[in-house]
RNA sequence: GCCACCGUAGCUUAGCUGGUAGAGCGGCUGAUUUGUAAUCAGCAGGUCGGGAGUUCAAAUCUCUCCGGUGGCUCCA
């Protein structure tokens, strides 16, 4: 907001003609005049819109200390555009004007507001003195925007696409009218846990699971929402870890980065993120009063790195993978399991393209390997999509692709505007063993000119464009290991994934005598084998080892010494005759193109500590 | 952040309308050497989540803080 100040000994003016935006008036206040006045000519700019109450209330403070300053109680606010070349919409200027003539008069001065929108003449007689002629201009600090207020006013619409391409409208209060969703119990109950509000769920038994499992279990020595992660939990994240990084960089075909996890909360684009994230966030701060923020998304230090550097359109797209912590400051109530964490890693790619057309080629190309991925892992999962209307109208046929590719129905949820910075995203959602939901990989298309962020790259002319880009997670780990546990805890014997068990096989000596060659088979074996050495029954031993999941029993005593093969409990509870070399290959086969890692544990039981109880 | 519920040994828990705690598992010691979901015996381990209040007396009642779960809001 502009404003020019003149003390004067009188101000008169004459409404002369409107302009189209001209406020209606009667013909009383159409002249007005004050004496012994202080005049404030004021333009009302387009940033003030922002904030319409605190920059009313900051040209008020503004106006009310001059007027104390030269001594006079009468105040004339003059509407005065010419101070501005970027003025805000007449209606919004206007409240802001009232605003502030309301503002004034409770401070107790006795004002006049000339008429907006008219052309008008006047008279001044400025009174010459050193304060007599003052301009200021006034910026409200932008407030951050919280997540709540921007989502408030989008009016949404929802549809279930088939792959078949068939798209059927529906209330999200009336699902229960929609009977496509018979065909499709996935879609259904992440519809019902997602758009439909009350629906009882109980505690997701993961929760529990992963605590007696030694997995992973709270920390109450810091924050709620960080975990502490045992051997055995941290051998299942780092396996995880490792197969998103193969798919990030050999499948995808993305490049890495490294970069470091809190940001200088003073400098202008840091501090921008939070405007066109807004996500809550921690802050630190130093002893010498430095304050830096712990990233809440890959894109801090990412984006530092790509405004640096320089990209021809021949290049592009470039994709940059990034595997990182990142810190969101949840409120408590939306704390829940490894479902919300205000602590969790997440493995980012961000595909940079030359325009729409290459952007929408990345969505898809990074669409088909989340939906491999997702597949890959053996959980539930179902698809949807969150669109700005006008984009899905005019891009349908793309969406309906990528819901082919994936097999399966998808929710699409019409967003009258964005209401972050993309204008479609996809969500491949996990389904929890009690109907419950949990978004894990997205990739999110923001059109809007990455110039914001000063990337930019050199086109066909040699001239710096703004890049389009995707961003896009595969889903943090903590989520896939929820995911995970919740899909094998749908079983009455759950079992994880060969690939990601602490334990494949468990070799039961039937009598200490026998440890010796337990140990020693475990070794021949290429795989994460351990020996139940502990002086107790043979009984025991199984029992402990079915709690634990552990994928393959073999019992070893004296018959197995003599014959050619062993023993195979499976988890169905099948004893299965096999010779070793067999065993090794059922391994072989299972953990083909996953990541492998050696036990996380001694390979003796005995040897073991106890985590908990 | 708001609403509801929960918090007793390392773990799982008993403890009715107030009288300062019982057990199982795990751990330790000893015996047992075991054939497909718990071998037996003994020992140690708790200021009942923290703080304050009511009371002669609080794990039990009240307040408050912390932690957890579910719902709302929001989200990877």
């Amino acid at each position: 907001m502009k404003l020019l100040f003149i003390h004067a000994d009188y101000m008169e003016y004459e409404a002369r003609e409107p302009t189209k935006f001209a406020e209606s008036i009667l013909d009383e206040v159409k002249k007005g005049r004050m004496e012994e006045v202080l005049v404030a000519f004021t333009a009302i700019e387009k940033q003030d819109e922002k904030d319409a109450l605190g920059s009313a209330e900051a040209a008020a403070n503004e106006i009310a200390d001059v007027a104390r300053k030269v001594q006079t109680n009468n105040i004339m606010l003059y509407a005065y555009a010419h101070l501005s070349s970027s003025l805000a919409k007449p209606d919004k200027a206007l409240e802001i004007f009232r605003e502030i003539e309301i503002k004034l008069k409770e401070h107790e001065f006795n004002v006049h507001r000339s008429p907006f929108g008219w052309y008008k003449s006047f008279n001044i007689a400025c009174k010459g003195h050193p304060l007599s002629e003052l301009s200021r201009s006034i910026e409200v600090e932008e407030k951050a925007v919280t997540r709540e207020e921007v989502v408030e006013k989008i009016e949404r619409e929802y549809y279930v696409l088939t792959p078949e391409g068939e798209e059927y409208k529906f209330d999200p209060d009336e699902v229960e009218k929609l009977e496509v969703l018979d065909k499709y119990p996935t879609l259904q109950k992440f519809i019902l846990a997602e758009e439909v509000k009350g629906q009882p769920k109980g505690e997701p038994p993961s929760i529990k699971a992963m605590r007696r499992l030694e997995l992973i279990d709270y920390e109450e020595a810091t924050d709620s929402g960080h975990f502490k992660f045992f051997p055995k939990g941290a051998l299942i994240f780092h396996l995880l870890r490792e197969w998103a990084t193969y798919v990030a960089t050999e499948k995808i075909g993305a490049i890495q980065i490294e970069t470091p996890i809190m940001y200088d909360w003073s400098l202008p684009d840091i501090r921008g993120q939070t405007a066109s994230f807004h996500e809550r966030h921690y802050t630190i701060e130093t002893e010498d009063g430095r304050e830096f923020v712990l990233r809440f998304a890959g894109d801090f230090g990412l984006f530092r790195i790509m405004k640096n550097a320089t990209m021809s359109y021949k290049q592009l797209p470039v994709r940059i993978y990034e595997f990182s912590k990142s810190f969101r400051y949840e409120q408590r109530g939306e704390l829940s399991g490894l479902k919300r964490l205000r602590g969790f890693h997440m493995p980012d790619i961000h595909c940079f393209a030359k325009d729409l057309e290459q952007g929408w080629d990345e969505f898809q190309w990074i669409h088909r390997n989340y939906s491999d991925h997702a597949d890959g892992t053996g959980v539930e999962w179902a698809l949807g999509f969150r669109i700005v209307k006008e984009f899905y109208e005019k891009n349908k046929d793309k969406i309906i692709e990528m819901v082919k590719y994936s097999k399966r129905p998808a929710l699409i949820e019409t967003l009258s505007e964005a209401k972050h910075y993309w204008v479609v995203k996809n969500e491949l959602q996990a389904i929890d063993s009690v109907g419950g939901n949990c978004q894990l990989g997205t990739v999110q298309l923001d059109v809007e000119d990455a110039e914001r962020y000063g990337i930019t790259y050199y086109d066909e002319k040699g001239e710096a464009k703004g890049c389009i880009i995707n961003h896009s997670s595969i889903g943090s780990i903590e989520r896939w290991i929820y995911a995970i546990l919740e899909e094998a805890l749908k079983k009455e014997k759950p079992e994880l994934p060969l690939w990601l068990a602490p334990t494949q096989i468990r070799f039961v000596p039937v009598s200490q005598e026998f440890v010796e060659d337990c140990a020693e088979l475990a070794e021949s074996l290429n795989a994460r084998v351990d020996v139940d050495d502990r002086d107790d029954s043979v009984g025991r031993k199984i029992r402990d080892a079915e709690r634990e999941w552990v994928n393959m029993i073999i019992v070893y005593g004296q018959k197995e010494k003599d014959g050619d093969t062993l023993p195979v409990r499976l988890r169905s509870g099948e004893v299965k005759d096999l010779p070793l070399d067999e065993i090794q290959l059922i391994v072989e086969k299972e953990l083909r193109n996953r990541p492998y890692k050696g036990l996380p544990l001694p390979m003796l039981l005995s040897k073991r500590i106890v985590f908990r109880g």
